[in-house]
RNA sequence: GCAGAUAUGGCGGAACUGGCAGACGCGCUGGAUUUAGGUUCCAGUGGUUAACACCGUGUGGGUUCGAGUCCCACUAUCUGCACCA
């Protein structure tokens, strides 16, 4: 009999031998293929590892060891993205500098990370706090802003008015202050934005050069949101002004019945001494500079507005005068901030005009427009309309946006949903923005030569109450020379977010330590584009178009070789407490990996977390679910004590094997590892059902499970005698031959209900299957056969009236 | 509100392109081993039924010889919504 299995030692063993020999160091040698696999870099907060990390890291892990065995040169780097709010909070709050509890938090990670051997390639780590790294990071923000991508804008923040500073919108819960309870405004600020927008056509139409998941390139087109639409010049009565729209539907442009300004519109104020009603218009305006964007729109079922009263619009079409109305359902930041509104075809407009008893005219047949709008583009056909009645919408979209542009009211237009990025943070823990201002020459990029820009050491973290960052206390460092023209010069004070360090920490990898460039191109030839980067799926529209768009742009300035940063794209699901819901301390539902570690190994918990559910599903813990795996583990272990000499596979078993090889080597490669792991509990059960295996047989389990549990197999290997060690052995090969029975079963069917069960050769012909299975049934075919179907390998299924 | 997804036993989940629903694991029941508990091993386990059989994949329709899978209309839940990361 064998001892007991003991991960606490095996485990630490293995972990010290992988770091001793370099097991996973990836070499730049440029003849061997490469794999270059990708997961999200956390942020090291002060909570420690979550169970929700190992997911993705234990599959991106399998996939990278399963490579390595195969013979790929394998990058599967690990780095730290730690700059960010909550350590600021924490340095505030506890009164220790930002960078100390940044080095704390890391090395906890690193620890955690460590206990649970995965292959990182620890040479190549990366911190985005790094002084050497975030160098890089402010050189692109250089190279951006001397394209013309990075420009200063009047921004609306959110406010909190007692502590006078600006909050994230995480921070503003139910329009108040998180930490005082104090009403938030928004507030105008000026701000550092990347134009984002210049490269929303290329990050949608390339989304065709790559291999994403399907969900993530739907997400990725409707957050950028393109339309294609125009803008329409509506005269105001009595003005030289025009009040320009844009509409995607210039179709329904004979139906409008009033207009709708943005209250943050600046035709309100430029006509301030017009409208009769300012009170009430201010009134409404400073109610919605109370609300979010998202609160305007989600109250969408409550309309409120106010009808200016003073001005009116008339529609260029047909000379009509119409109303014009504020209402926080139109945003600024969209469009051109005022919309024309067609309630007969617009959601949004209708329940306006019901609430308000505006008009509704129907100009496309084919609903009710007293019931609802009618929005159905493919079937209505144009009424009352003018020269458009009789046409489809596609043709009156085409005949009206000739018309406008012919006679100088309005003009066919692109738009976009996504807007540019807020680039700047009142914030000390993040990096610089290496820019200073000259009262003579504006705004000043500093030589690249002096990056990088380092953050200087202030007391306070807190912001000051102007609003501005901690950094402007700092009057030695900020009080400085332009280096344009040598005069005084302020520099910067706002810094980056924290998406900056993230959006480009792929490239860094490559060559981490290199201080005259980013990475060195010829690596970056080598190991790009990242062929299989996997992450949450809420990073979908941020995170990764954040760092597609600098990709892009570094692709276009030359730097990088390839337009798009990541060949493929795959996205986990997140763990859940065993109540189902979201793991959080105030649900007290949150499990630590280290006492998973600490109670059953970290092989049981790698397989548990693989084995837990589908990848891409959310999955709620268990523990009985993971001392199933424990126990899995335990007799993978005790197979030793069957084992006998032999180097073949023992004939019992060889077709399950075959099978198994086949499944788990495909089902890595399509993250299905709950079925793979379902396959090889399969194997050890048939192994102990059989009573004896061959060293050829155990050999094969062990190769198999070792991306999954790497330290008990490694073990295994080395006490069966197996030469060399398991994480540089090849992986096995299946013959598909072998993979099917030489007898099948086969259902028989009568009118698809399963009425028999017949064996029958692998090849057996139609004919003889149908004849099989008749004789099968023979007693309850008692009608007249109308059909007679053989799906090969499955069923037989007579149909009979 | 907008966008994306999900829904299958007591539980987590499986089911390739429409072909035996419930693989694998947990839990539970019974048995063996053990002084006992635990561990381990063996057998059983969707529901109704004495049985034959019938019912069963969120709800309601439809297509098909055959639907968890395809189509239409709903409902519920989860994620994101631009200063959390």
């Amino acid at each position: 009999m064998s001892e007991a299995y003991n991960p606490e030692v095996i485990e630490k063993k293995w972990q010290k031998i992988w770091d001793d020999e370099k097991a996973f160091h990836a070499p730049n040698d440029y003849t061997k293929p490469k794999m270059y696999n990708l997961v999200e870099f956390p942020y090291p907060s002060g909570q420690g590892l979550h169970v929700g990390h190992p997911r993705p890291y234990t599959a991106m892990d399998i996939v990278s060891r399963k490579r390595r065995m195969q013979g790929y040169n394998v990058l599967f780097p690990m780095g730290w993205d730690a700059f960010g709010l909550p350590t600021e909070n924490y340095a505030i709050k506890n009164h220790i500098h930002p960078k100390i509890v940044t080095k704390n938090n890391v090395a906890r990670f690193k620890a955690q990370l460590h206990r649970l051997g995965y292959s990182f390639d620890w040479d190549r780590e990366v911190n985005t706090t790094d002084p050497n790294y975030y160098h890089w990071t402010q050189w692109i923000f250089l190279k951006l802003f001397k394209a013309g991508l990075a420009y200063k804008t009047e921004m609306p923040i959110n406010w909190c008015t007692s502590c006078k500073v600006g909050l994230a919108n995480e921070e503003v819960v139910g329009g108040v202050c998180e930490r005082c309870g104090s009403p938030v405004i928004r507030k105008m600020q000026s701000q550092w934005m990347l134009k984002i927008t210049a490269y929303a056509d290329k990050l949608i139409d390339d989304l065709d050069l790559v291999d994403y998941i399907e969900r993530v390139k739907i997400q990725q087109k409707n957050w950028i949101g393109r339309s294609h639409g125009a803008e329409v010049d509506f005269a105001l009565k009595g003005k030289e002004e025009k009040l320009r729209i844009y509409t995607t539907r210039p179709d329904t442009l004979f139906g409008v019945t009033y207009m709708v300004l943005s209250p943050e519109h600046p035709y309100i104020e430029q006509f301030k001494d017009e409208i009769k009603n300012w009170d009430e218009v201010v009134a409404y305006r400073e109610a919605a500079a109370r609300k979010s964007d998202f609160e305007r729109t989600e109250l969408a079922k409550d309309k409120t507005g106010v009808c200016i009263d003073g001005i009116s619009a008339i529609n260029p079409v047909n000379g009509e005068e119409i109303p014009v109305w504020i209402s926080d359902y139109v945003l600024m930041s969209y469009g051109t901030g005022a919309i024309m509104a067609v309630p007969g075809h617009d959601d949004r407009d209708w329940e306006f005009a019901k609430k308000f008893n505006l008009p509704i005219i129907e100009v496309i047949a084919g609903g009710n427009v007293d019931e609802a709008a009618f929005t159905d583009v493919q079937t209505g056909t144009l009424v009352n309309s003018g020269f458009l009645t009789g046409m489809s919408v596609e043709e009156a979209k085409k005949a009206i946006t000739e018309f406008l542009h012919k006679n100088g009211l309005g003009e066919p237009k692109t738009n976009f949903k996504l807007r540019d990025w807020v680039f700047s943070r009142q914030r000390y823990w993040g990096e610089p923005i290496p820019i200073v201002k000259c009262e003579k020459c504006g705004y000043v990029p500093i030589p690249e030569d002096q990056l990088p820009l380092e953050l200087p050491d202030v007391k306070s973290y807190m912001p000051t109450d102007t609003g501005e960052s901690p950094l402007a206390h700092m009057t030695e460092w900020v009080n400085t020379t332009c280096p344009c023209c040598g005069g005084p010069a302020k520099r910067e004070t706002d810094t980056m977010p924290q998406w900056a360090g993230s959006s480009w920490y792929f490239l860094r990898y490559i060559d981490p330590e290199n201080d005259t460039c980013i990475a060195d191109p010829e690596a970056m030839k080598y190991w790009l584009p990242v062929d299989w980067y996997n992450g949450g799926m809420e990073h979908t529209t941020l995170h990764l178009l954040y760092s597609r768009f600098w990709h892009k742009f570094l692709y276009d300035q030359g730097v990088v070789p390839t337009p798009e940063p990541y060949q493929k794209r795959t996205s986990h699901g997140m763990i859940l407490g065993s109540n189902g819901e979201k793991m959080s301390k105030s649900r007290g539902n949150v499990v630590n990996p280290d006492d998973v570690v600490n109670d059953f190994g970290a092989d049981t918990l790698r397989t548990y977390e693989m084995f837990i559910g589908a990848f891409e599903l959310a999955a709620a813990w268990s523990e009985d679910g993971v001392k199933g795996c424990r126990k899995f583990l335990d007799r993978v272990w005790k197979l030793q004590d069957i084992v006998k000499d032999g180097n073949a596979y023992t004939p019992a078993l060889e077709t399950r094997i075959h099978q198994t090889i086949k499944k788990v080597s495909n089902d890595y490669e399509e993250m299905k590892y709950n079925t793979g792991i379902a396959a090889m509990m399969t194997l050890v059960n048939d192994f102990y059902k059989v009573g004896s295996i061959t060293k050829a047989d155990y050999k094969v389990l062990l190769v198999l499970l070792n991306p999954v549990a790497p330290h008990i197999t490694e073990e295994l290997w080395e006490r069966m005698g197996f030469a060399g060690r398991l994480y540089n052995t090849a992986w096995p090969e299946y013959d598909e031959e072998k993979t099917v029975e030489a007898m099948i079963e086969v259902v028989v069917q009568i009118n698809g209900k399963v009425r028999a069960k017949i064996t029958v050769p692998k090849d057996v012909d139609k004919d003889t299957a149908i004849a099989a299975g008749k004789e099968a049934v023979a007693d309850k075919l008692t009608g007249t056969i109308v059909k007679e179907i053989y799906v090969p390998g499955r069923l037989v299924n007579i149909v009979q009236k």
